[in-house]
Parts: structure tokens; C-alpha cells; sequence
DNA sequence: GCCGTTTTCGGCCCGACTGTTTTCAGTCG
């Protein structure tokens, strides 16, 4: 069995248990036991033959043994029998909106509950509220969960959450109230992907605020309404949260609603190496806290003032800090940027005085985009109208990568017609009608047994090629690595578009070992491309830092199929940054000499 | 289940909000 799939068995055991009522902490072990595993960079096969596994921070020797079996046997009958021992619908009902481990498993045990459709009959019948621990309000909730579960569920398109939020954003500025405001969570760590908003505000007066969040227009339910945090959900079944905090602590707040979780345990674990407790609220000395927790236990009536008095003064006896970067300082660190706080070992990374890190690209640095498609195959833009666009866009050359013939739904290039187009080309840059210089390209369909689809003189004949996989899907994993490794070996081979082929939220990637893939790119001076539609963002950014430091070289390509697709560069620059390429490593930055001397030496 | 320069046992990141309680458990991020 490989990576990816032991990482999917410990994070279904994880699940398992939690319906389980398991030891919470036992839990976590598994879920970060698969987390450990998925962002290790190392060969599984190869550490476990070394026998390294155990090593691993986070990996202990019952996660050892079970990893081993499955990796050398793809069974484990620790897994399967507590699969069989829980029914699959209770899985499901962990999706419903309160509904955590607990709760599933009262409803299980109570009623004998085992699927969605049971559970909203137990609710109509009124079985539910009739529960200790359950009321009415309860009942309601799971109901309208179930009745809205597929929206709820949903994520966003980072590109498209970003154009809900801007507006918020902006909103909560012109509050006379409010100091400042930025948007946290997923949205500023630029996922790929974002599952709901969170927005923080700095305000001495946070009713208001709070009052004007919740009464927006779009708003569909308010889902929760205290003192300092609020909830709101849209019709799209979008959620957005606010937490309003005092200037004092909006910097521990924005960091700590910014996460990633991870990123936010490694934080923590590194304050308390120097003696401070990390919260949303601030820093303070770890014995302190103590004390404190000993106070809270003893005053049960506490109430919210009490909470906020209590904030206040452990505030003041930590450290004053105005900004992240402060924050970041204190520790011993340099500022990190929030698409970099994934725990993915950057506060490691990042220590003041360790190696030094890559600085990140900037849009202003790229100097124009590849693969972009016109009028000729299945764009909307001429060459000219797309050229404009570029310049426009500040771009000293612009690349247009048509699909080829084999893309007939597409209305894929002939030879011939890749020729005619070249001419045309040709003649614009000629004509000097644009300061946008034009590389003349192409977007070569691999065909299922690697061969290229269109003659070799056609292709030696462009500036560039971009290959990319657009049929046969569903090749064996085997398969599609000696397929696209294939072309990647052609002599004529640039660049490797859109790598797995993924549709975020719609359609998977193609199975494929991209670490070969990588490194036969690496081999033969192939760029991999960061296809840069919002709705590819491929390939992932996860693989890039790892791969730039092997030497990989990187192009960001919008995949423009009209003048306004062109804009999606920004998205692309997004992945870049998260992936941490050194500004060498990308194409765009080279200027038109540049990109023309590294086509040349490359053909 | 994992981990260790106070530890091989007893902790494990921290806090807000809700709903159901009447002092707190569960969920969520």
C-alpha cells in the first residue's frame, strides 16, 4: 500500500475512534500520526527499510507497527475490525453542525440510530429531544442540518470565497468603531480551497460591530452571537465567523485565527519552551497560567466581565506586542508569512539566525505568463485582443499555447494549422503594433501510450511546447507515470502542463507517482507548470519546496481561455509563495532575453 | 497513542459559545 493511502487508513481510524468515545488524546495520535506521514518528504518504502519510521517525531511504535503491515501488506486487521464494528452512517452524521463523536455515539447507543435518514425519523418522532443532554433546540439543529448538509459541507474556491469577503472586509473598515480588520483563516493562508471566513476586528465597542455583522443582507441564520465571537451563514451555505478583540490583542488574535491549527500547536509548544503560554488573547508566563487555571476552577460563578477582566490583566503582565512580527520576534523567529503556516516544520524553518529562506515572489516580478489559449482552438481572445490584455497588465511578452489536434472538442490544432498560426505570430511581433512580444507555442496533447501528437518538425519549429495529458484518465498508476515520463524525454518537451489533471471540488487527479515525475523533469530540463485557473492550482504546493530544492524549475501559467482569464496569474503567484520557489526557479521572472535564451538551450 | 534536560507515568494547546443544565459537557476552530 502506498503513502497516501496509509495516511487515508490512520485518519478513517482516527474518525473510527472518535465515534468510539476514545481517549481524545489517543485521537489525535492517529490523526497526527497520518498528518506526520502525509508531509514527510522522504521515500516510505526507503525509511522503512532503513528503519527510521520509529524515529519520527510523532510516530511511536504502535503507529510503527501498524504502518509497516500496511505498507508491506495493505491489510490491517486492527482496521478492519473496528470498521465492522461501526456502522458506516454514523460517519456521515459527524458532518451534521453539532454533532461531534460524542453526541453520535449517545444517539447510537440511545436509539440504535445508524444512518442519516433514522436519525431525522427519531427527530420528527421527537425521540431525539427527549434525550439527556439533547432538548428541543438541539433537535431543530440536527434537522436543519440534514436538510442543508450538502451546502454545509461544501469548500470554496479560494478564488471565489475572496470575492464574498472582500466586500465584508471592506464593510467593517468603514465602521467607525473599528480600528482594523483583516480577513484570517484558510482566505489568508491562500488555500487552494477555503471551508468558511473568519474576519478579526480591533474595537473598544464590539456590540456594534457585531450587530452590523450579523445583520448584513446575505445573511441567512445567525448561528451564534456572544461577546466577542459572532457566526453568520450565508444562502450559498457559506459560514463566516467575526471576533472582535481589544487593539491589545489583535495581533494574537489574527495570528491565531489565521492557524493553520498546526502551525498553531508548533507555536504554542515553542512558547512554552520559553517559559510563555500562547493564546488568542496573548502570552504570559507559564506559571502564571497555572495559578490562574487553579483561580478559574475555584470561582464557578465566573461570568463574562469576570473573563474579560481576567484577559485584561494576563494581557498586561505579558508582553506588549503591536504586530506578527513582534510575535514571530519574541520566539526567536523570523516573520512568517501566513500562506507558510501549515505545520509543515516552518517554525523550525524559520528560526532567527538558521539557514537562510527564499525570499517570496511578488506579482510585480513576473514579467509575463505561458499557455494561454486564443481563437484558433477554444479561446475567446485573438492574438491580438490577448496581447492587449498583457500589456495592460504590465507584461513584457506573453505565451500562447493552442491545444493540439487531439483535443478535437477543443478544436485542437492540425499541423498545418500550428504552422499557419506560427506565421500569424510571426507577423504581429513584426508588425510592432504591441510592446508585448509573443512566443509562439503550443499545448501538445500526450496521447495514452506517451507519444506526442503532433510531428516532430512542427514542434521544433515553435518557440516552445507545454505537454499535457487530456484523455485516458483512468490509466493505472503505472501507466500514466511511463506515459507522462515519455514525453517528458521528448527532445522537444518545455514544459509539463496541469500534472494530475485534478478539477478542485469536481474531479480527482489522475493516479500518478509525480516524485518520478519530478525528478525525470529534473533530468531532462522540463519546467512543470503551477496551471494557475483557480480551479487547478496544479501542481500542488505542497510538492513544490521539496521539489525547487532538487532543482525543479517552475512556470506559472494562467491557462487563459479569454482576456480576463489572464488575471489568474495571481492565483498561480499564490501557489508559488505557499510552495516557497526561490524567485530563480521562475520563468516569469527571467525578462524576454531571458525566456528566449532558456527556450533556445533547451531545444 | 506519543513523549521526556523536572518525567518511562502523567501529562498532552487553548478558549468561546451553545444548550442543557443549576455547574458543565460537547463542539468548534
Amino acid at each position: 500500500m502506498n503513502k497516501a493511502d496509509i495516511v487515508d487508513v490512520l485518519e478513517d481510524i482516527a474518525v473510527l475512534l472518535e465515534l468510539k468515545g476514545e481517549n481524545p488524546f489517543k485521537i489525535r495520535a492517529y490523526s497526527g500520526g497520518a498528518r506526520v506521514l502525509e508531509t514527510m518528504e522522504d521515500d516510505l518504502g526507503e525509511v522503512i527499510a532503513e528503519g527510521r519510521l520509529g524515529s519520527i517525531k510523532g510516530i511511536g511504535s504502535a503507529l510503527v507497527d501498524k504502518i509497516e503491515t500496511l505498507h508491506a501488506t495493505g491489510e490491517l486487521e486492527y482496521y478492519t475490525k473496528l470498521r465492522a464494528s461501526i456502522a458506516p452512517g454514523l460517519i456521515e452524521m459527524l458532518d451534521i453542525p453539532g454533532l461531534g463523536g460524542k453526541k453520535v455515539k449517545k444517539l447510537h447507543d440511545a436509539l440504535g440510530v445508524e444512518s442519516i435518514d433514522a436519525l431525522k425519523a427519531a427527530c420528527e418522532a421527537g425521540e431525539v429531544s427527549a434525550l439527556k443532554g439533547f432538548g428541543k433546540k438541539s433537535e431543530e439543529k440536527i434537522l436543519t442540518g440534514i436538510a442543508n448538509r450538502a451546502a454545509y459541507a461544501k469548500r470554496h474556491l479560494w478564488w471565489d470565497a475572496r470575492t464574498v469577503a472582500e466586500p465584508i472586509l471592506a464593510g467593517l473598515r468603514d465602521l467607525p468603531q473599528v480600528e482594523q480588520a483583516e480577513a484570517a483563516g484558510s482566505l489568508r493562508r491562500l488555500k487552494e480551497t477555503v471551508g468558511d471566513l473568519d474576519f478579526i476586528v480591533a474595537s473598544s465597542e464590539p456590540q456594534p460591530v457585531m450587530d452590523w455583522f450579523v445583520g448584513q443582507d446575505s445573511v441567512q441564520e445567525v448561528t451564534a452571537h456572544g461577546a466577542t465571537k459572532s457566526s453568520v451563514r450565508f444562502e450559498s451555505g457559506l459560514q463566516a465567523d467575526l471576533r472582535v478583540v481589544p487593539m491589545a490583542q489583535f495581533a494574537f488574535a489574527l495570528h491565531h485565527f489565521t492557524g493553520s491549527k498546526e502551525h498553531n500547536v508548533a507555536m504554542r509548544q515553542r512558547a512554552l519552551a520559553h517559559d510563555y503560554s500562547l493564546s488568542e488573547w496573548g502570552l504570559s508566563r507559564k506559571s502564571e497560567v497555572r495559578d490562574q487555571k487553579s483561580e478559574v476552577r475555584d470561582q464557578k460563578s465566573e461570568d463574562r466581565e469576570q473573563r474579560a477582566e481576567d484577559r485584561e490583566r494576563k494581557a498586561e503582565e505579558g508582553p506588549q506586542l503591536q504586530s506578527e512580527q513582534e510575535l514571530f520576534e519574541f520566539l526567536g523567529l523570523q516573520m512568517i508569512a501566513p500562506e507558510l503556516r501549515e505545520g509543515m516544520g516552518e517554525v523550525e524553518r524559520y528560526e532567527l539566525g538558521g539557514d537562510s529562506v527564499p525570499s517570496l515572489l511578488e506579482l510585480s516580478q513576473l514579467r509575463g505568463v505561458f499557455h494561454n489559449h486564443t481563437t484558433a482552438s477554444d479561446g475567446r481572445g485573438t492574438i491580438e485582443e490577448m496581447a492587449e490584455a498583457a500589456e495592460a497588465l504590465g507584461f513584457d511578452y506573453l505565451g500562447l499555447a493552442d491545444h493540439s489536434k487531439a483535443s478535437y472538442q477543443a478544436n485542437g490544432l492540425s499541423d498545418a494549422r500550428v504552422l499557419k498560426q506560427l506565421e500569424q505570430i510571426r507577423a504581429f511581433n513584426e508588425s510592432g503594433e504591441s510592446k508585448v512580444h509573443v512566443f509562439s507555442g503550443i499545448e501538445c496533447d500526450i496521447l495514452p501510450d506517451g507519444s506526442l501528437d503532433l510531428e516532430d518538425r512542427t514542434l521544433a519549429a515553435l518557440d516552445y511546447t507545454v505537454m499535457s495529458v487530456h484523455s485516458s484518465f483512468s490509466q493505472s498508476e503505472a501507466e500514466m507515470t511511463a506515459r507522462v515520463i515519455r514525453a517528458i524525454e521528448h527532445p522537444a518537451t518545455v514544459m509539463l502542463g496541469h500534472p494530475t489533471g485534478r478539477i478542485l471540488l469536481r474531479r480527482e487527479p489522475y493516479k500518478i507517482d509525480l516524485q518520478k515525475v519530478i525528478d525525470a523533469a529534473i533530468a531532462n530540463k522540463v519546467i512543470i507548470e503551477i496551471n494557475a485557473n483557480p480551479k487547478r492550482l496544479d501542481m500542488d504546493w505542497r510538492l513544490w519546496r521539496r521539489a525547487a530544492e532538487k532543482g525543479l524549475m517552475c512556470a506559472i501559467n494562467p491557462d487563459a481561455h479569454s482576456t480576463e482569464g489572464l488575471a489568474y496569474y495571481a492565483a498561480g503567484v499564490n501557489i508559488a509563495r505557499k510552495g516557497g520557489i526561490p524567485t530563480e526557479q521562475i520563468l516569469n521572472c527571467r525578462d524576454c532575453a531571458g525566456v528566449a535564451q532558456w527556450f533556445a538551450e533547451r531545444r
